[in-house]
Parts: C-alpha cells; structure tokens; sequence
DNA sequence: ATAAGTGTTGCGCA
DNA sequence: CTGCGCAACACTTA
C-alpha cells in the first residue's frame, strides 16, 4: 500500500544508492506488471545509468540515460536493495547492476514497472494526469481544486488525479484532524473547514515521512518504518476512544473503501 | 480449513 | 462530473 510517505521515503533512499549504478541485466518474472512486451522493456533499460529518482504522489520516477523506469507498487509492494546472495523469497523483476548489487521488486497486489522513452514522459498516461503533491500543495492550491466540486471530500482526497499521495491509509487521521465526516459533501465546507484540511493534511503525512513510513512498510535496506500503530489517532483502532471526546471509534463503509471515524466529533449533522 | 478482508488503480456504467 | 462495482489474484485473519 505504500503511499506517500513510504515512497516519499523510498526515493530518497533510492537516490542516494541508486544514482550512478548501470543496469546490466533486467529479470522479469511477471511480465504483466509491464507497459510494453518484455523484450522491449529490457532492451530499453538494459545498459542504463541511472541519473535521478524522484517520485510523484505514490509513483516513482527513475530518471536514466536511456529514459524513464515509472513504478507504481500497489499494495504492499517492496523494493529492496539486495545482492544476488541476499534475494529476498519472493520478488517480480530484478534488476542486476554493474557493481554486482540488485534492486529486487515485488509487488503483492498489484504494481506496475513501466517504461517511458527520455522525452516522453507526457505520453505516459498514468503519470501524467497525477495531481501535485499532497505536502507540496499550498492553502489557496487546495482552496482553487475544491472550488465547484461537489461530490464527497473523501472520494475527492483518495483521487490521485486532484491530490497525489493520499491513500485509504493515512486519510482516516486526515480527516478525523479536519474534523470531517468522510461523505461531508465539498460544496457544504466553509474556509475555516477547508484550512484545518490543509493542515490535517500536512499533519497525517509529515511525521510518517519523518519516522521512516509506517511500521508495515520495509525499506530499501529491509527495514520497517518507524511511524508505529500508536502514532495514529483514530485509525485502525475501531472501539478505541476518541482522543478527543472519548466516544468509540467507529468503522463505516464508505463506497467500497473503510473509514474509520469518530462519529460525535466528524458528524454528518 | 475455507472465506472474507485489504493499503491500489483504471475502466465501464448509471 | 460522480459514485459505484468490478477486475487484477497475495496474503493475513477469523
């Protein structure tokens, strides 16, 4: 499920081991994962050297000298940075580099390995339409994306084409934070609502950053996170009293995804 | 042991 | 535009 502070955090750990290292030999075991047939993907990256790793709301961008390695892990994907001595059970692709280290990706539902020549990266369409960065947006961004909408403030945050990064994960705080239901219809919210989403926003993300992602989650070097369980106020911790008025905790469907709420201080009214 | 539940996303449909 | 249900099919938990 990494979202965005996982990735957040996994580019970085890529861009200080990764950069500089030559791709020798790609091994692709799950072909479907990719954009293009097997042989062309390989082809294209085999030989590269890669120059940048960035990331784009839950996906990842590797820049090479020739072209662009776009992953999107799904749920609970991994990449771990290995030698062939050390390969984890289980993994989709490997990637072999020059120095005898490997980069090993395994997807658990579904993620994807995508390729996009040097100049077009617009053509990939996935990527593309991803909205800013949930910790880049500023107050007036987040005012300007609302204005008009009309659905409900939880579909709008989980669609990465609006907001990137935000997942069925970290939105529960979110929002409990903002003092929102999850249907709370977008029109309905007054500025003072939507400024306390912004900073709901910054506060359920930022200190999963901070610590490493979450404790599910391992790192490049097989590590898990460090934003624990008890870091979160009110997700995952159905019948748990509210931190702030004590009331339980509820689980509520909310369309085919979970919430997790208190039901006296996020009140439909 | 069988089955439901899950952190994602794109798609077709109403 | 929006929400909804589905499909991709691994793994944990009840």
């Amino acid at each position: 499920m990494p979202e965005l502070p996982e990735i957040t955090v996994r580019a970085r750990e890529m861009k200080k081991e990764l950069v500089n290292k030559t791709i020798a030999n790609i091994e692709v075991l799950q072909p479907k994962c990719l954009n293009v047939p097997e042989e062309v993907f390989i082809e294209a990256l085999t030989g590269a050297q890669i120059r940048d790793v960035t990331h784009r709301g839950k996906w990842l961008f590797v820049e090479t000298s020739q072209g662009w390695l776009l992953m999107g892990l799904g749920m609970g994907g991994e990449l771990l940075l290995v030698t062939r001595d050390t390969l984890p059970e289980k993994y989709r692709l490997i990637f072999d580099f020059a120095d005898g280290t490997c980069l090993a990706v395994n997807f658990w539902w579904f993620g994807y390995a995508h390729y996009a020549p040097t100049d077009e990266l617009d053509s990939h369409k996935m990527t593309a339409k991803l909205g800013p960065n949930a910790l880049d947006l500023t107050a007036d961004e987040l005012r300007a994306l609302l204005k008009g909408r009309r659905g409900g403030i939880k579909s709008f945050l989980l669609n990465q084409a609006r907001i990137a990064g935000i997942g069925n994960f970290y939105i529960h705080d979110i929002l409990f934070r903002a003092k929102l239901h999850p249907l709370r219809k977008i029109n309905t919210l007054t500025d003072d609502e939507i400024d306390a989403l912004f900073r709901a926003i910054r506060q359920g993300l930022q200190p999963s950053v901070d610590k490493g992602g979450a404790w599910y989650e391992l790192n490049l070097y097989g590590d898990r996170g460090g934003f624990l369980r008890e870091d979160l106020l009110i997700g995952y911790t159905e019948g748990e009293p509210c931190p702030t008025c004590g009331t339980p905790i509820e689980k509520i469907k909310t369309g085919s995804t979970s919430s997790f709420i208190c039901p006296h201080c996020q009140s439909l009214e």
